[in-house]
DNA sequence: CCGAGCGTTCCAAAAACCGGAACGCCCATG
DNA sequence: CATGGGCGTTCCGGTTTTTGGAACGCTCGG
């Protein structure tokens, strides 16, 4: 529906997924559409105030007209400053980097984070957007949505690594067991090496509405160790979860809602 | 140019601005749609993740998606944490709220700010957007575009109080004034009793890339303290812009570029 | 039990979009 | 200096998409 909506928005994803400004062609190319279209489409959101040209490279960006759009949204999530103490005992106590994330549609979205103590790499931002299926607090999150949506994100399954599960039957178990045991567990499925772990937050209405997640390289996520921090986690995701108004009995790690 | 975009952005800013969902009707109604065509443009963004519906409700809201899609840009503006020490000082010098802004068409978007010390009382955003030609920081800016620019700007003038300077030939003495004395100065014209004081801050290539200022209430804001606090300013917008690298032959306050 | 209001679907008329073609500009190359 | 390719931009007729009134079913309040 809306095709031309539709196509707009691509075209802003794209831009804003670059890291230089784009040429008309570029945009063309990328999304699929004539010159003329994509030429369009550009001098509407640059009218709009979405986008600016540079004028000597003809080339397009992103104006912060577009993060003023969503900037009131994250200030009115008011979990997240209760997870955020959370997310800094995690990050002082396991040293490692910590996020919350919240889940849209397929993907995760990455809310906060805090960067290891050791480390320099990095594999997330703030505002990124990940594949729910084959990170550690999508996992956590999709574990207990409903059927419909779980089977929605195995369809979206391709293949990262060559550790990313996207065997259907496999990933509905993975998540079974994420159920069972109330915690999720990613081995470099997304980015090469980096594992994650993650367990899901729990609101006032028992839903799961974000989970906290702790991620480092493979070579620091011995599989006794992630153990041990999964145990860490399903403490901290508890109490977080019992501080937003959950009741504890969902979160032993039973079935969906 | 391509209707359809242009309907479907005027749809989201409508939700993002509102401070509660919307049902069908109210967006028709708020954007001058028929209802069948409200509804597809819903549920076109529906689709794409940037809204959500509430299933008892039926209303959408905005997703973090929305978020998520401009989130990268702020952390680009290599600016910002050299101007965010300045902020600082001048927030523990004068007590009052400070704000970091950007021009964007004919509208200021608010990047950063700090609280007052005193006042409990808020007049703008992170993120939030304000008419350039009524605000202190707007008239920073603007005072330093070209023509073609500066009359956009005053053609687009409408009253909000009625302090609101709308006459075009007075409002082209303010920006006159502005670039004459270096500093740009708002008499509660964009939200009543509010008074702001700010400066244009040079990028490395002398072009305006940002304006500081301070708001305060009006009772706070004698002429004198006026006077006082943009000497401050000045002084405070000159530092921080030769730390980005800009030759001060400009901030004088003289004329355009 | 009825009627109003709302979300949603449908469809033919109408408008907007599409994309090939063409133009002019800039730059690299012969 | 001439030439040609690449690119941004504009134009316009054919056609697809969008449009909005109408209709349906649902819910809620009277």
């Amino acid at each position: 529906m809306d095709k031309t909506l539709v196509k707009g928005i691509h075209v802003l994803e794209t831009i804003a997924a670059s890291d230089s400004p784009m040429s008309v062609s570029e945009v063309a190319e990328a999304c699929g559409l004539a010159r003329s279209n994509a030429h369009r489409v550009l001098s509407t959101f640059l009218k709009l105030g979405y986008l600016s040209q540079d004028e000597s490279t003809r080339r397009y960006r992103m104006t912060l007209r577009v993060w003023s759009l969503g900037s009131r949204l994250v200030d009115r999530l008011d979990f997240k400053r209760e997870a955020l103490a959370f997310l800094e005992r995690l990050n002082n106590e396991t040293g490692e980097a910590t996020h919350l994330s919240v889940l849209n549609g397929h993907n995760v979205i990455y809310i906060d984070k805090l960067e290891a103590k050791h480390a320099v790499r990095t594999f997330t931002r703030i505002g990124g957007i990940a594949p729910a299926f084959c990170v550690a607090t999508g996992r956590a999150m999709l574990a207990y949505q409903n059927d419909e949506t779980i089977e929605d994100a195995i369809a979206q399954s391709t293949s990262f690594t060559e550790n990313t599960i996207t065997d259907h039957e496999a990933l509905r178990e993975e998540l079974r067991l994420t159920r069972l045991r109330g915690y999720a567990v990613n081995r470099g499925e997304w980015r090469g090496g980096a594992y994650g772990i993650a367990v899901p937050v729990f609101s006032a209405t028992n839903h799961v509405i974000a989970a906290i997640g702790i991620s480092a390289p493979a070579e620091r996520m011995s599989d006794d160790r992630i153990e041990h921090l999964a145990i860490l986690l399903k403490e901290l995701g508890r109490e977080l979860s019992r501080n937003l108004g959950a009741s504890n009995a969902l979160m032993a790690g039973s079935s969906a809602p």
